[in-house]
DNA sequence: TTGAAAGCGTTACCAC
DNA sequence: GTGGTAACGCTTTCAA
């Protein structure tokens, strides 16, 4: 910056004026500009965040990058915070909370305005982390009973329920459940439990549950899940799985093994991914708008920057996504 | 840091020492380590950064993280990266040259020690910009004839040809090309290019071109695209996709038109992804390993980081990665 | 094994 | 509109 200030015959300052675009002379700010441009100068941003104290980073937390959810949650979210001009620390936590906590840790460190998570449960060290750099955060994907400080949501057990009642409303009587077998994956595991509360509430006998592969879940997962279940309950008339991408798997293991869907048995999905709508037949399933999901978080996240809240000023606020059951062919 | 130095009662130095791992005395690092999680003192990068002019940045550039093969490369390349402590600045160009060079531009202000892009492609801008901040630079996804630094992939215009091969191999001799409707997609442009001279060099008529969507293309580009095709030359015995995405797409529009696949026609994909195993009929794919793409980058960036090598000092490296045509049902 | 001082490249603040 | 000076919170370097 001394170079491009003696090269334009004016101080740092002026420089440091220009580049953040602060009022300069017109004939000023050319020559700076020339000068810059000449240099090919480019501004150390960390010294930039050390002296005004305010970094531009915002930190965003997934179980996985390559789940097609997860991934567009980050599109929402990007869009919001990337026109705040902050630049995206992005990471992937692998359903593991303890490496959650170590990236915490170490997102921590390059003093991010603001951060956002994925999920309701976090190890104590993550919580304390969060809560002493007092910034904005935000949980997604889940409806924390003691959000750290903000949410955007749903409650995957109550979405899981209204499928089971969708399944029973079209006649399906014998409703299995194909979920993964880690527990890692708390999404995962309150739609199985949301399954078995409706299952028990609606008479429709014990619950019947295959849980097969790590999360993230995939289509692979669903072939061999749908082989356990009917060596396991011949007789049954209905599937719902965790995810479209398992859906879709047991519907190719289905037609593989000789049974029409929905006649011989009926596969319902979760998450409305695109394979379920180009799926022969059509993935019955359960759309959530993931997109809008990082979206709704990053607004959070802008707005209580603008308040200038701390997290222990900001009211908790807590915002529900809305879901839906799509009725398609499968189910 | 001072805080931490007088509750311990030593320097700041030893603080220092102590979170670096440097040689500090039992009884010393002990009290420190105390007084860290006492006040839950977090060390601030930045400015370690400036002191000791060396970030622990690494920039990323994909077109698209919504992708399942970018996604790939992104999970290898941050396995090596990781590895060195590196953190991950990751961004998605949305296959725009233009907003690559701003993401460059503003990437560069966080003075990252190394950066991978994808394709060869780049504005003026970013090239000159790459080459005076004198990092480690690696292409991924082609084998550009003018590398800036370093280059990991293969040419997608000679897989392609190999897929044509394959194709009049298994006797098929009307194929079709369902691509991207996009210029922006460079390897989608190149296996374009691939398919029309390796369909005129086995003399096989008229190459018979579809281009539909942007990219990055999805499963719900095959279906149109394959109207397309057949409305134009009905004729048509086999397509290829430029993704495995739209040639599910295709497949499962076949099935909605009653043709079998491959009786009445062959498709074949481009990526083996999960869902051209997963699929039914199977599909016959280019398998590229795009984990592997991503982690030979992030060795060839890591092992330039360790030579001390300058951009200019070091050898410009070229890594070919392998690709296989894999036969399944689809053709 | 530990400490003191200098300085990294910027911006905030106050003069002019 | 512009410039000087003092931080920002660390690490490097050198000395004890």
């Amino acid at each position: 910056m001394s170079d491009v200030a003696r090269i334009a015959g004016v101080s740092k300052m002026t420089v440091s004026r220009v580049l953040a675009g602060h009022s300069v002379a017109l004939a000023t700010r050319v020559r700076v500009q020339q000068a810059i441009d000449e240099l090919g100068y480019v501004a150390d941003a960390a010294a930039g965040a050390l002296s005004s104290g305010r970094s531009e980073f915002a930190a965003v937390l997934v179980p996985s990058l390559a789940s097609s959810n997860f991934s567009d949650t980050v599109r929402g979210l990007s869009g919001a915070l990337e026109r705040e001009g902050l630049q995206l620390l992005l990471g992937d936590t692998d359903y593991d909370l303890v490496r959650e906590e170590r990236l915490v840790r170490s997102m921590l460190r390059y003093q991010p305005r603001c951060i956002a998570l994925t999920g309701s449960q976090h190890t104590d060290g993550t919580r304390q982390l969060l809560e002493r750099s007092r910034i904005p955060v935000v949980e997604m994907w889940d409806l924390p009973g003691n959000p750290i400080d903000m949410a955007v949501g749903f409650s995957n057990a109550r979405a899981a329920r209204e499928m089971v009642r969708y399944l029973k409303d079209r006649g399906y009587r014998k409703i299995g459940f194909l979920g993964g077998a880690s527990d890692l994956d708390r999404r995962g595991l309150e739609r199985l439990k949301g399954y078995q509360q409706e299952i028990r509430a609606q008479g429709l006998g014990e619950p019947r549950v295959i849980r097969v592969g790590e999360s993230p879940i995939t289509m692979s997962h669903g072939g061999p899940a749908l082989d356990a279940l009917l060596e396991q309950w011949p007789d049954t008339d209905a599937v719902m799985c965790v995810s479209d991408m398992s859906a879709f798997g047991a519907i190719m293991q289905c037609h593989r093994r000789g049974l029409s869907v929905p006649h011989d048995i009926a596969v319902a999905g979760f998450g409305n991914f695109e394979v379920a709508d180009c799926c022969q037949p059509a993935i019955t399933t359960v759309s959530v708008d993931a997109v809008g999901i990082g979206a709704r978080a990053g607004e959070l996240l802008v707005s209580a920057l603008a308040s200038g809240d701390s997290q222990a000023a900001s009211e908790r606020r807590k915002v529900t996504i809305d879901y839906t059951v799509i009725s398609r062919e499968s189910a």
